[in-house]
DNA sequence: GGCGCAAGTGACTCATGAGTTACTACGCTT
DNA sequence: AAGCGTAGTAACTCATGAGTCACTTGCGCC
C-alpha cells in the first residue's frame, strides 16, 4: 500500500531519478526545487537531440514533450521559451569545451598533449553523457542578445585552443602552421562527429574519441607516429581486396 | 533606342548573364529554356546561402525571393517546392564530390596525392561557386524519397574516398588507419569550413583549400612533411608572446 | 475529510509561412 | 494594332507551431 503510492504522475518527466521515496525529513533526496532542476535538464537534453536530428526549427515543442512522454504545456513549467532550450544546449557544449580546457592546460605535458586531452574530452563529452549538439551547427536561429553571448564564450574558447597550438609550435611538440586555420579543422572534424556516430554502432564513444582526436592531431604534431588502428587485420583484410577506385556494386 | 529595350523586367532574376541580347536568329543567346534554366541555377543558389545561415527551416520562401529582387510567387515558376530547392543543393555539392573525385582518381599519381587533389577540389567548389551549402548537414529535412536517393549519392562518395584510403595504404602513402573513420574526419573538417569562411576574410578559397587540406591529409600521410604555411613571419611573431594559457584578455 | 499546492492536461489564440490564383505588363509575331 | 505567351505581382488560403489559460488530479497536512 505505501508501494502504491509512487505510481502516479509525478515522476514522468525526469526519469533522471528513479522516485521521490517518502517522507520530508528522509531528505538526501530531490528536494521539490533540485528535482525541478533535474527535469529542466532532461528536457535541456532531450531538445539537444530533437534539434539535433531535425535542427532548431524543423523540431517542435510538441517533439521534445512526446520524447518524454508529456504535453507541451508541462513544459512551460520549467522553461520559458523554446529558445531558451537552444541557448541551455549551447551552453552546455561550451561548459564541456571549458571545462575540458582546463583539465587539458593542468594535465597536459606539452602544447600537443594538451591540446589531445582536452579534445579527447570534449568529444566524449559531445557523444557521450550528453546526445547532445549538433546544436553547435545552428547558431544563427539565437536570439541577437543570446547569440551575443554565446559568440563570446566561442570565442574565448577558441582562443585557448589556439593558444594551445602557438605553445606546441613553441615546445617543439606541434609542426609549425597556423594556428586558427589548424583549431578550425581539428574543431570542425571533432564537431562534425554527431552528425554521423551511431551510439550503438561500431566504435564506442571511448574508442572512437581516442582514433579520432589521434588521428586529427597527428596532422600537426612535429614527430607523428603511427596510429593506434583497433583491429590491424581488418585493415589488412580491407587493404587486401585490389580497391579499385569502385564506383561498382550499388 | 535598340539599347533602351533592355532595360525592364525580365532579367532581374539571374544576373547570371548580362542580357538576353537581341533576335531570335542571332541566337548563341540564352534560348528562352536555357535562360529559365539559368534563372533556376541562380535561385538554387540562393537558397543553398540561405539554408546556409539560417537552416532549411529557418529560411522562408520570401527571404530567398528577396535575396533575388522578386516576390515568392515568381519562384514557383522555376522550382516546385522548396523541399526541391534542398535536394537540389544537397545534389549540387554531391555533383562536385563526384567531379572531384573523376579527377582525382585519374590525375593523383598514389592514393595519398588522389584523395589531396579530390578534397582540394570539392573544397574550392563548396566556398566558390556553390553557394557554400552547408546544407550539408540538414538532411534531416528531405523528404523520404529524395533522403533515400540522396543518402545512396552520399554513400557512393564515401566509398570511394574510402577506397583511396584504403589505394594509400596499399601504396605506402598513407599510414595504417582505418579509412573509415579517416574519411570521416576529413570530410568533416572540410565540410564545416562554410560555418567559419568568410570570402572577404583573411583567406582566398584557393589559399585556404590548399592549407586545409594539406593540414588534414597530414594526419594520415605516412610520411608527413612539413606544412605550407602562409607567413612564416607571422607565425613567428605569435610564437614570441609567451603564450601563457591565456585566460586573460575579454 | 477538507484545503492547499504542485504537476499536468486539453483546448484555445495568434502569427508565420508554403503554396495558389486572379490579375497586370511587357514584348514579339503577324 | 490586335493578340498571344511569358514573367511577375498582390492578395488570398490553409496548416502548423509557439505560447497561454482555465481546468483536473493526486499528495501532504492539519
Amino acid at each position: 500500500m505505501q508501494a502504491k503510492s509512487r505510481a502516479p504522475t509525478a515522476r514522468r518527466i525526469g526519469g533522471a531519478r528513479a522516485a521521490p521515496p517518502a517522507a520530508t525529513w528522509g531528505n538526501a533526496l530531490p528536494s521539490l526545487a533540485e528535482s525541478a532542476e533535474l527535469k529542466r535538464n532532461s528536457i535541456i537534453q532531450a531538445a539537444a537531440q530533437c534539434f539535433n536530428r531535425s535542427g532548431f526549427h524543423g523540431t517542435s515543442m510538441d517533439d521534445i514533450a512526446a520524447r518524454l512522454g508529456v504535453t507541451k504545456a508541462a513544459l512551460y513549467r520549467y522553461v520559458r521559451t523554446k529558445h531558451d532550450l537552444l541557448f541551455a544546449a549551447f551552453n552546455m557544449a561550451m561548459d564541456s569545451s571549458f571545462a575540458n580546457l582546463d583539465i587539458g592546460e593542468k594535465q597536459g605535458a606539452d602544447g600537443l598533449d594538451k591540446l589531445r586531452i582536452t579534445l579527447r574530452g570534449y568529444l566524449r563529452d559531445l557523444i557521450g553523457t550528453l546526445g547532445h549538439p549538433v546544436v553547435l551547427l545552428e547558431d544563427g536561429a539565437l536570439l541577437p542578445e543570446q547569440q551575443r553571448a554565446l559568440i563570446r564564450r566561442r570565442d574565448e574558447a577558441e582562443r585557448r585552443f589556439r593558444a594551445l597550438v602557438t605553445e606546441g609550435i613553441g615546445d617543439g611538440s606541434i609542426v609549425a602552421c597556423e594556428p586558427k586555420l589548424a583549431v578550425f579543422a581539428l574543431l570542425g572534424a571533432v564537431n562534425w562527429v554527431p552528425k554521423w556516430y551511431r551510439p550503438d554502432g561500431e566504435w564506442s564513444a571511448d574508442e572512437l574519441s581516442d582514433s579520432l582526436v589521434g588521428l586529427v592531431t597527428r596532422g600537426i604534431a612535429a614527430r607523428p607516429s603511427s596510429l593506434a588502428v583497433r583491429n590491424a587485420a581488418t585493415v589488412r583484410a580491407r587493404i587486401a581486396k585490389p580497391a579499385k577506385p569502385t564506383q561498382a556494386r550499388r
